[in-house]
DNA sequence: AAAATAATGTGTTTAATTTACACATTAAAA
DNA sequence: TTTTAATGTGTAAATTAAACACATTATTTT
């Protein structure tokens, strides 16, 4: 019995050369990043597509990836994809899911890395305005390219539940922005009315706002009061965990 | 203007074929998948560890892994490790997060898909029992080999997050089991100590748990009543959400 | 200049949930 | 038979969430 196990293990398990050889040798498949870019634009909830250039395949809109360099860090390709395609390079970029199914892309094996990135779109003036990129609505992406219809998707759910548990929304608005900016934010992203005095409440109780005295300007109506999300605040009194709940 | 931002475009974006190209070209990584497979026994929470083999690099404990195949779907590496290691293949995986910093393994560029697993330490007994594979305490695991403690750390964190929100724990527990075992786990991997009353009324009035009418046989003291979760209803009746707190 | 409009800003009341805490019950062990 | 150590149930207080109304302010209209 112990034997017929070590010779089971003899068989599966790989020794470190064994590895080595393998990383040098045909298993080794391409890897891509996939950025899955938001704006939050005029109350609406936006994403960065461009349209498949190869007419051949397809000329559907797809999310803005690359492969990654073999001498490159994954989170670095995906910073110099942003870099590239909206010219912003301080920006919230967080890795969500891995795709690598084997018949995923066109051109051969290549495994994915998908990453949510929020920008400001009045900050970024994107640096390629041509008709191949183009924001769009959110709820009405439809039909992408390849598999990025699914990877968006499973972007758009992790956005709707991160948001109501991690302060990254603010990252999607202008540094200063009154209640109001905050409520049409999460009603854009959650597709849903909110209760405006339960929504105020629950933010000041939270207590991570940071009143800076200033008044909104030019509205076309009483101008609110202007606000910044306290970062640091944030980072010191941080939940340990919430409760048990599904 | 725009003829700078055509030719930055230019630039930067790749064709398809331009990607073909590369798919086939040097740029081609290692993809592994490692597994952190959680067991429960004796109320602790623990994982699964190999000792790294080669001697020369390190003989430090390391996590569950293998290359994945170039005609081979990521998850069906991940539960191919699993099948080969446990001798289990009905078993609870899912992807946590890729690591890609670029010297994170001495063989090369090996970048590694993440994937956490639960299963009965019961059910499983180990198909491979030797001293090169290890049950481990969570709570003391330390000094991983290569970057291996990392990514330890970011799936027990996953867990400590995910069991809150999500009916994954009873994949540790027996199909049958008693409140007091749920919460013994819930204890345990929460590293806490929760009040036995409150923890089942919320169990009670979340109303999945299944009264499957036996009791426990063999204990030493007042045996409780046994309970199987119902899987069924909760698909059925699954949260949509929360609400907004951090 | 005055009135109408449309948004901001602030409570309060009620319901629901969470927390803290106590006692009766049952089976095994002494 | 008594003691022990766990299971099983309930209640009161505190906190949080939900529902809801009115005064305030700047703009626009008359």
């Amino acid at each position: 019995m112990a034997v017929t196990a070590n010779a089971k293990q003899a068989k599966n398990i790989k020794s470190l050369l064994a590895i080595q050889s393998e990383v040098k040798g045909s298993n080794r498949i391409a890897l891509s990043v996939d950025c899955v870019i938001f704006g939050f634009d005029e109350n609406k909830l936006k994403v960065l597509l461009i349209r498949s250039d190869l007419k051949k395949y397809q000329s559907k809109w797809s999310l803005l990836g690359d492969i990654v360099g073999y001498q490159e860090d994954l989170d670095t390709a995906a910073y110099r994809i942003l870099k590239q395609r909206t010219g912003l390079d301080d920006v919230y970029l967080e890795q969500v899911h891995t795709f690598g199914a084997v018949g995923r892309h066109p051109a051969g094996r290549v495994v994915t890395v998908t990453y949510c990135s929020l920008i400001n779109i009045r900050h970024h003036k994107l640096k390629i305005l041509d008709n191949e990129l183009h924001w769009h609505d959110v709820m009405s992406v439809t039909d992408l390219a390849f598999d990025h219809q699914q990877i968006f998707s499973a972007c758009y759910q992790w956005l709707q539940k991160r948001i109501q548990e991690h302060p990254l929304g603010f990252n999607l608005l202008q540094k200063k922005f009154s209640l109001r900016d905050l409520q049409n934010l999460y009603e854009a992203i959650l597709n849903t009315k909110l209760d405006r005095r339960n929504f105020r409440k629950k933010f000041f109780s939270m207590d991570f706002l940071l009143d800076i005295g200033e008044m909104e300007q030019d509205v076309p109506h009483r101008p609110g009061k202007l606000y910044k999300f306290n970062y640091e605040k944030f980072e010191k009194k941080k939940k340990k965990w919430i409760g048990i709940d599904f």
